[in-house]
DNA sequence: TGCCAGGCCCTCTTTAGGGCCTT
């Protein structure tokens, strides 16, 4: 069998992060809150990172109900700075994973940006993929993806360990799936940028040109 | 609860509009 997608890493480890956030948009003043991660190697969780952290400003009540982070907790949380220099440390420079990788990318880039931090792995969406791969499921939100695969959780939504824990078994679910039912031995972090990058329409026919 | 932004993606499209996702 020979795969034609190139391997970026000699381990498929990738860190799998979400973060809380004052807002939906860094350009336009908002701050990380929270940042929780997970670092898979070999489909198993071998770390995790999770550390609130102090925007300088008081969060709004809308963010306080939404994801449980008061702003009593943050008054006492290290600086955004602080903690993200850990974080980069963290991530190094392997290949990253978010829900909707697009609005924790911006964060990413615009905290590190804040200390003069840089990573070299590229991300890959788990919404996106699971659009392709899960085209029945009723809507693509993290929640509703969890349950449509029957994932246990906690019941903890909005928090970033435990959203950054559900996407990681997502990701899982989806090699998985990818190996049973496309008989792909190895799916890895290529493949599944990959996907993301086919149309809805084609992806199967992709997926079955891959052995 | 919703607004704010930005990228993706579909369609009654491409000289555009609007829903889906993330907080």
């Amino acid at each position: 069998m020979t795969l034609n997608y190139q391997h970026k890493k000699p381990a498929d480890t990738v860190v799998v992060l979400d973060f809380e956030t004052t807002g939906l948009s860094p350009t336009q003043g908002d701050r990380a809150i929270e940042i929780g991660a997970v670092m898979l190697k070999d489909g198993k969780v071998i770390d995790r990172f999770q550390q609130l952290m102090n925007p300088g400003f008081r969060i709004s009540g809308f963010i306080e109900n939404y994801t449980g982070i008061s702003n009593l907790m943050l008054s006492d949380a290290p600086s955004c700075e602080t903690v993200m220099a850990d974080f980069a440390d963290f991530i190094g420079d392997y290949n990253l994973v978010a829900h909707n990788a697009s609005f924790d990318q911006r964060f990413l880039d615009a905290e590190l940006r804040q200390i003069n931090r840089h990573y070299s792995g590229s991300f890959a969406c788990s919404m996106l993929i699971a659009r392709r791969l899960y085209q029945d499921a009723p809507n693509h939100k993290l929640g509703s993806l969890i349950s449509y695969k029957n994932i246990q959780h906690d019941g903890v939504f909005h928090r970033a360990l435990a959203d950054s824990e559900m996407t990681a078994d997502l990701w899982l679910a989806m090699l998985e799936d990818l190996q049973q039912d496309f008989q792909l031995v190895n799916p890895d972090f290529s493949l599944l940028q990959s996907i993301a990058k086919q149309s809805k329409a084609n992806v199967f026919q992709f997926l079955r040109k891959q052995n």
